[in-house]
DNA sequence: TTCTTGATTGACTGATCAATCAATAAAAAC
DNA sequence: GTTTTTATTGATTGATCAGTCAATCAAGAA
């Protein structure tokens, strides 16, 4: 069975099965083993490929960052107006695959373990830099720098937080409502700085 | 030295070194050996007061819901006009005991553990709920229901939002520009509802 | 004084887990 | 067809920890 060539295949295969395993524990305290178990593959692969739980941990981070890359991405392009923009930027941090429970609940142990991993708190604040700037970008089209600015944090912030109470299934709002309390915030601080939409 | 009555000071103590001790690592993986070294004890003596590490776990939770039960009431006992009320119950999540790092740590910490513990799940909703009425109530009294209601939910979830970034220290906002934001936030959508302020 | 009871610990156990390594097997290169 | 390289695993190791227990110590009760 060993062909050439696997390695490219196993690391994908066992970062999807971190994101699965990670996401339904809802916490960073699996075993290496229960990874490779979820891979169909053994656990000494997992260390052969990534050298450690630490680098697949890592290596799993960056995927998922990419992957909402992507999708800000795609959703950028084909947005035209100032509007629309912010409106697809609120809108793919609330898709299906981002808003999915797993994923939250993987963001959530991702921001626990940046408190004892510098390149995880790294790739935390990477996500969080562009994410603003997306944000403070497409505003200041629409009304002053500085204001432009507070919305972005503000945005940011109501986002990330409707991520912990999604978590935590506090009644939390669904997707919709959660994209609409955003929204709404954004809107309204726009007319009262008297942006024309 | 073993005098009679131990019982509570011994918990109070432990629990003290757990809140230290879990706010400096940032994480549950703390060890009981580390919390019983902290509080200057045997790692047995806080099995022999809790019964093992997850009650120890769970009873410093309690107390530091406990300790924020009381900031809050005492801040509400001294505002008596609805916008005071508002003000003090933002004021009171970022004051200087709930918004120390550490103590933000541990917050984000016991999220990730609510994953995987009902009581732990039970507790922060009893919070979130707490928190969410005190801010639809004083809010009812400026606008209507429905808008207080979102506002109440809006003001929440930025305020989750900061304390997740402030944990980043991603250039966070510090307690003041936290708190203007969030007040920012309240009274525009009060001021755009029509509400008199 | 003797007995009881609460406080406290050192030493130990059993389980868990990340990481290592030597061994196997199959493809590809020569 | 022999050698090299890549893929893969079972078995093992060493460390870490939560939890247990029997023993000690001191204070108050009888």
């Amino acid at each position: 069975m060993p062909k050439v060539g696997m390695e490219p295949l196993r690391k994908r295969e066992l970062i999807d099965a971190a994101i699965r395993t990670i996401g339904q524990r809802g916490s960073l305290d699996v075993t290496v083993a229960e990874i490779a178990h979820e891979a169909g593959v053994s656990p000494a692969l997992a260390h052969h490929y990534f050298g450690g739980k630490e680098q697949l941990i890592l290596a799993t981070m960056r995927h998922l960052l990419k992957e909402l890359g992507r999708d800000l991405l795609t959703a950028l392009e084909t947005a035209r107006t100032p509007t629309a923009r912010v409106a697809a930027i609120i809108a793919v941090n609330f898709s299906a695959s981002q808003f999915a429970p797993q994923t939250v609940a993987a963001w959530l142990a991702f921001y626990v373990h940046a408190q004892q991993s510098d390149e995880t708190r790294r790739l935390l604040r990477v996500y969080a830099r562009r994410m603003h700037s997306n944000l403070a970008y497409a505003l200041s089209r629409m009304t002053s720098r500085a204001i432009a600015l507070q919305i972005a944090e503000g945005a940011a912030a109501m986002i990330d937080g409707l991520y912990i109470r999604h978590a935590l299934r506090n009644g939390a709002p669904e997707a919709a409502s959660a994209i609409a309390l955003v929204e709404d915030y954004v809107t309204t601080k726009l007319t009262a700085a008297g942006a024309s939409l």
